[in-house]
DNA sequence: ACCTGAACACCGTTCAAGT
DNA sequence: ACCTGAACACCGTTCAAGT
């Protein structure tokens, strides 16, 4: 007994699953790669074998978390709101997809998903919703965190309330539809 | 001759005025305390006497950066593209405004232009087009530095086309506007 | 195939002490 | 009022070597 290291062996799936979670507890300002491989009970240079670079990492993080959006058939509101849904479900999402996908170009999944639902030549249309959803969706997770953690220079209204509006009014104009359908429950 | 140590003494404003040349050349993520000292011939321990943390001097990047956005009498678009243009003036800019208004809810500056620009009851409306702004603007921003430097795993065809086609869509969109006023020389 | 151990060149921040 | 010097607890990454 009291091994002094431990005989498990992590792939590139493991280690990314391991970081996805620990991107949850933790923030990405905290993820570190030296916090990640303490998480798998390794040295930080294991690392390395897995993936060239941090960089590389939070890519395929990234991916994954983009991953959960559903492809298509659904209307512009939904798909857009599925897309923000998917950024919501991890600390940071919406900031580091926006980080992440700036280096590649129209192809990702989430505008692919957005230009079906919105019909044929709509490119520049795909590409201006998913820049508002990813802003929106970046301030807004920041200042939910913030203010469930009472980080905020407040000046007493909730800066957090309104924001579902704000985003349907946004997706609704910038799909070209007259009015938002209203959410459940407003 | 030969001294070893430099007589020469900051205020914050002057701290503050190097880290934005600092941040056109070196950009976000290679702004150190350590750096921004080293170009004042300064040990890091003295900045903390102008700035409490990085976060605050940061933000009091963001607040120079923001500051150049004219405060009202434009249309909706003029103003719009006004704010982007202040946040292109510095490398990153979009991107260390987006991270660190986060915190600050509505009460921005450039909000409030565009709060002037739209009318009254605007709120919203106002929100939403900032939120796309900056969404667009650090994207466009960070895709125009790394095609510039050949970082792109590109495809074959410029990520940078279009984007200015894509920004005046969205805004006006956003606003309201029946169809975007061309750009000059579109 | 996957990991250790050691090293390199960095970080932000604190604090007593100097002028 | 503004700075130094030294320290603390961290970073990402490389590389030879081990199993």
């Amino acid at each position: 007994m009291s091994p002094d290291h431990n005989p498990v062996r992590h792939d590139r799936d493991g280690v990314a699953r391991t970081a996805l979670a620990l991107l949850d507890e933790v923030g990405l300002a905290d993820l570190s790669m030296r916090r990640i491989a303490a998480r798998l009970e390794v040295q930080p240079s294991a690392l390395y074998w897995h993936f060239d670079s941090k960089q590389e990492l939070l890519a395929e993080l990234a991916d994954r978390i983009t991953a959960r959006i559903p492809a298509g058939g659904a209307d512009v509101l939904t798909t857009a709101r599925s897309i923000r849904d998917a950024l919501f479900a991890y600390r940071d999402g919406a900031e580091l997809v926006l980080s992440t996908y700036a280096l590649r170009l129209g192809s990702s999944h989430a505008q692919a998903a957005l230009e079906h639902a919105l019909g044929p030549d709509s490119g520049d249309r795909a590409a201006a919703l998913l820049h508002f959803i990813l802003g929106h969706s970046t301030l807004a997770q920041q200042r939910m965190h913030a203010e469930s953690h009472g980080a905020t220079a407040g000046d007493g209204d909730d800066p957090t309330a309104g924001l579902a509006e704000v985003f349907d009014l946004g997706v609704s104009a910038i799909a070209g539809l007259s009015a938002p359908r209203p959410r459940d429950r407003a």
